[in-house]
DNA sequence: ATGAAAGCGCTAACAT
DNA sequence: ATGTTAGCGCTTTCAT
């Protein structure tokens, strides 16, 4: 067919298939994008020829060419926290059949592989970023401001942000959770944390702010900055218990934590809520499930991805209609956990 | 600092640093991809300048350049299902450091979007697929063998791989468990799926051979396509339960449902082992924190996720030393949800 | 409605 | 050790 035999991918290209149609390059990626630029029998010849040779066009070089590669990046500390999942499926809800590609990075939450991937990714040319709120290295900053590019932070809200901003208050969400368990009538209500990223922390103060105000003890608290788990909640319980046996609620920084402890307090003989009282945050599936269900700071993660993309999109496609900053809120699912039928 | 203004994205380019530099653009090319073919002090000058500069290489032109982008497809089912994000980190493990990237892609279970993502990620040039062993379209099948590249399955076993394969054999951790079951002494064996995707109806399979070689009924059985959860899991114990009165023993086909069923169970005062016995499959680290611990056959995820890419990266390196298939086997994890201490 | 020429930013191959 | 030339595969002008 071709007579040439360049050392390249060996692929067809679009050269290829102009060749076979006998029509030049550029018809040939007029057919593919603007359809209705090209006569329709030609079109159809060139359609054949493209199925017939097998032809799937080069981003690369398509990229190169028009200085676009309707790609977006997003940035997630984890993906093995199932938080971060329900973010993508928000993003893909948005981005599907818009022609943009998603490109996905996890951090590790680290702050310095946050930086390597908004690196590589502006090298691939995204066309904006998505990434969580709260920390980030001074040059992430500098490569985020120096690209110009349209940037979206989720999950908090930031008092300095980048750009946009899509999320909510955890430092609130955290307060409100605390101040609920208050007048519920606990009397000494702990805190427990893992994986002390931006956000727990944050909610940590909520905590914290909330028992101040309220006169209680503050200092009822185990935290680490290594891996959350299941089983890690169950030993924060028994720490927790052995060092303050009259704690009587523990309000964990994530849904694994509390679940990992109700399933020790199963294990203990230990009675939900009438001797502790147990609380989460995200409002993960399994915190409806358990037995008691698990009271639970519900975040609307799937719409703050969909709100995120959906900005984004907007600054690309030149529409600055929407707020460039969003609070989706929260709201506490109050359950079996910490509900005492009688005192 | 540069005379020009060119219409594209307005980036720095290597012609750019080259000429801030006083050199030609290949130096500064070496100097960034072969450090030691650039003299020591040039190429410190050169390093400066990219610094100053802000200089970040154009993806797309070095790949349409070297007809290389070290990209590597990595296409999963679901990112909110964690057996999923086990095999990413093993992938991690391997790629890291090795100037590969990974282009993460989900495909929601469908075979149809599979393609597609087969399709996009050829036009993004990758050199390498790994995905999920099982049913393709037979355009999917073709895209990859009309590519020539290296592909890996994964997760299962397959009779007819497509090129490579590291995984277990499903039907056979299937038929284990349930052989284990009825050695147990368990009678009426029941089998809860949901998801049923192919390795899903393998272990289906397991199940049912085991209790037909051991003259046992092979009809307690329900399952679904649709998505697993917790929640369903309970459900489906509600249902076989009413159905079947006398179950004593239920493998479900996931540790999801297997927890959800747990749950359930704890909901209705169902006694396991002694009411009920309950195995999942996967060894999700939930399995091990439930009370009662769960039964479930544990599957490596991260070493199908490093041998996976181990391979992959072998072959585009042009070493073909690894067996290309590899059995990674299973494990039956045996705890208390299935031990009866007294009959 | 179709085409020719030029060039995106980089690297391979071949100089020097 | 550094430079020159050519070209990757496509799209953007600007013609016709």
């Amino acid at each position: 067919m071709s007579r040439r035999n360049r050392p390249g991918s060996g692929r067809i290209t679009l050269g290829d298939v102009a060749e076979h149609v006998g029509v030049s390059k550029i018809t040939v990626s007029r057919a593919l994008r603007q359809p209705d630029k090209v006569a329709d029998p030609l079109r159809q010849r060139i359609l054949d020829a493209v199925d017939a040779l097998g032809y799937i066009p080069n981003r690369q070089a398509g990229s190169l060419a028009s200085a676009r590669t309707h790609a977006i990046a997003l940035l997630v500390p984890s993906l093995s926290n199932g938080v971060f999942s329900d973010v993508l499926r928000g993003v893909d809800d948005i981005v599907q059949d818009t022609g943009y590609q998603v490109l996905l990075g996890h951090s590790g939450y680290s702050l310095q592989e946050e930086e390597h991937l908004v690196s590589t990714y502006l090298g691939y040319g995204v066309e904006g970023f998505i990434l969580p709120s709260g920390q980030h290295t001074d040059r992430t900053l500098s490569l985020l401001s120096r690209s110009g590019l349209p940037v979206v932070e989720i999950m908090g809200l930031s008092d300095t942000p980048i750009d946009m901003s899509v999320g909510l208050d955890h430092e609130k969400a955290g307060y409100s959770m605390t101040q609920a368990l208050i007048e519920a009538g606990f009397q000494q209500i702990g805190f427990g944390g893992a994986r002390m990223d931006y956000r727990a922390r944050q909610r940590h103060q909520g905590w914290q702010r909330a028992l101040r105000e309220a006169g209680r003890r503050d200092d009822i608290c185990m935290t680490t900055t290594r891996p959350s788990s299941f089983r890690f909640g169950g030993a924060l319980l028994n720490d927790m218990m052995t060092r303050w046996p009259s704690l009587d609620a523990l309000f964990m920084c994530n849904d694994d934590l509390a679940a990992g402890a109700l399933f020790e307090c199963q294990r203990r003989g230990i009675l939900l809520p009438d001797d502790l009282a147990l609380a989460g945050f995200n409002g993960m599936d399994i915190t409806a499930s358990t037995e008691p269900a698990l009271t639970t700071v519900m975040t609307p993660r799937r719409t703050i991805g969909q709100e995120a993309a959906r900005r984004l999109l907007a600054r690309l496609e030149g529409d600055s209609s929407l707020s460039s900053s969003l609070d989706v809120g929260f709201e506490i699912a109050w359950r079996a956990s910490t509900t005492r039928t009688r005192r």
